[in-house]
DNA sequence: CGCATTCTGTTGCGATCGCAACATTTGTGT
DNA sequence: ACACAAATGTTGCGATCGCAACAGAATGCG
């Protein structure tokens, strides 16, 4: 029960920190990982559903969400040329560039707040945790 | 960098299901807190602000929080003898009946959702990161 | 082919939350 | 005692997000 509390606070505690320091740079995590997933995949694009199924957004959430960075220049709206149904989020240079500027901070920002304070061992059972959990999440009663 | 990567989609999940669980009582994690810190706390009753640290919410986010608690009559608010800018949050008959209820179902949803998912071991070894984590969270450039 | 079903993305609505500004009250320094 | 600073809670405003409803497009089936 202590540990239960204890991850509640601390998850709390971790996100509002790795988000302040990443504002310097003008985005959101949830900005910075559509960045991350569009300059990943091919052609730097990909379609709204699969974006939202791997950011676990709603449909509407990711509307707004790409609605913000359209404005913003750093991801542009293509219609696919084979289903008429499906928007394409495309990385734009400006998108690109900004990434690239903002990763390096918000890298050493999870290796300070997070990795820094455990040893090589407490990250493996870091891992382990979690994947374990995300098992157990995909077999119970959704 | 996979460790980081399964501790923010998991986390995520885990919440969302959380949440989900709690639903059907009519109440959201967030109220469940707030009943629990009152159940605590002396004469079932605390000053807005300390209860606005303990929850990590801003001011204004308490006092919506409330609002809503209120409305429900699952909490009150009482006037400070002492000191007449504070206000007390007070946990009603009805609201301690409401975390009664809510809470057998709560705590068995975190159980079959967490724990047992992992190891006695896997527990322990999830308090201390969490604790070593938060250490580091206190000690650096906030 | 024709029609129902499914898939995809957007919009209206409401809920949640933080920041800045504010009013009230308390504490402090001289 | 008086003025200034700090603390406390609320409100206006904007940002974010999910659900339900919707419209357009593709797919399956008789």
């Amino acid at each position: 029960m202590l540990a239960w509390r204890t991850y509640i606070e601390v998850t709390a505690r971790l996100n509002l920190a790795l988000e302040q320091d990443l504002a310097p740079t003008g985005l959101t995590q949830g900005d910075y990982q559509v960045l991350v997933v569009l300059s990943e995949a091919p052609e730097h694009r990909m379609r709204m559903c699969d974006l939202a199924n791997l950011l676990q957004l709603s449909p509407s959430g990711l509307t707004r969400r790409l609605d913000g960075l359209v404005r913003d220049g750093l991801v542009g709206r293509a219609a696919s040329e084979t289903d008429r149904r499906v928007m394409l989020a495309v990385l734009t240079p400006a998108g690109h560039e900004t990434l690239a500027t903002a990763a390096p901070d918000h890298v050493e920002s999870v290796r300070s707040r997070l990795f820094d304070q455990l040893s090589d061992t407490q990250v493996d059972q870091l891992a382990a945790i979690f994947t374990a959990i995300g098992l157990g999440l995909d077999s119970e009663q959704p």
